[in-house]
DNA sequence: ATGCAGTTTCTGTATTGTCAACTACTGTTG
DNA sequence: CAACAGTAGTTGACAATACAGAAACTGCAT
């Protein structure tokens, strides 16, 4: 906000006076210094890959429990795109099945398998303490609902809307 | 949502309930969804993919302007391996210079270029508006001040330290 | 019907990321 | 100083991702 209008050749190449920009910067980090301890272990404790998780877990919270493939695109938070080839080796896997759209013969709906919420259970069973531990123990109550008061238009609102 | 304490076997395998967790999604989609949008425009604005502005402004913030590969692995926000390829292809393209370190002869400092400071300085200029708008403009002054309060502790601290 | 722009997904290919050896060097120990 | 465990960075084989274009289908306009 007070940067004036010329960040151009300062010393600084981050206007560190701005307050969303230090707001940014540590959304940024916390979700990378988190993901980059919580994946290894997600992997290790559940076999999953976290893009694996993401489309599980979005798959579990889709209205119909199905999604399409581009509306997964849509969603996926890692992978922008190859989704098809995503889903191939999920699929692969067992955790998750593709069905024909009724009334369009050129789309695809993807859709939990038992062994896919089954494995989507386990993950989550899994890595919830690491993050807890690596995200929600670094926070006072009052951070926290305040940092999720802030940041629930992110996750709340559909993507798929271009939003108001 | 309102789920009192067991997310185990409930039909929900987010505890929707917990304080941390919402924090945590809304942290995780904010960076997501937002560079989503941000890093094809760096590339088309600026010529400079995510993880090499990372590497770039990680050596801008550094001390000495210099870092090692394992000090700009441990600091990486976005690639967690492969950082001696990566500096490859960003030396290649004339932003960072390999130097030997004075005492240790197995290690290598990576160092900014003037036209590695010159890009970065472009590639902020490019993507900082973009960020304010996805970002800033969708928190109140209160909300950035409450943000960046909070998550301060996760790009403040030395990642090469193991935390107090 | 026929054609045609728009869509949905898939495929080919190049690039990037990951994981496990491997080389070169350091500092310590006997 | 010789041996050796530990460290820094690189390399090679492989998997995942990105991007452009192709194939199949839809809906609307002729």
């Amino acid at each position: 906000m007070s940067s004036s209008g010329m960040p151009k050749q300062n010393d600084e190449p981050t206007p560190t006076d701005s307050l969303w920009f230090d707001a940014w910067r540590g959304v940024l980090y916390a979700s990378a210094r988190v993901l980059h301890v919580v994946e290894p272990d997600l992997i290790a404790k559940a076999g999953i890959p976290l893009p694996w998780l993401d489309v599980l877990s979005q798959l579990f919270d889709a209205p119909d429990g199905r999604l399409r493939i581009q509306e997964l695109q849509a969603r996926a938070l890692f992978t922008r795109s190859g989704m098809t080839r995503l889903v191939d080796r999920v699929e692969q896997a067992g955790l998750v099945q593709r069905e024909p759209v009724p009334g369009d013969r050129r789309g695809v709906q993807v859709v939990l398998t038992p062994a896919g919420r089954k494995r989507l259970h386990e993950g989550f069973a899994a890595h919830l303490p690491i993050i807890e531990r690596e995200f929600g123990q670094r926070l006072t109550v009052e951070q926290q609902r305040a940092v999720a008061d802030a940041l629930a238009g992110f996750w709340h609102d559909d993507p798929a809307e271009p939003e108001a």
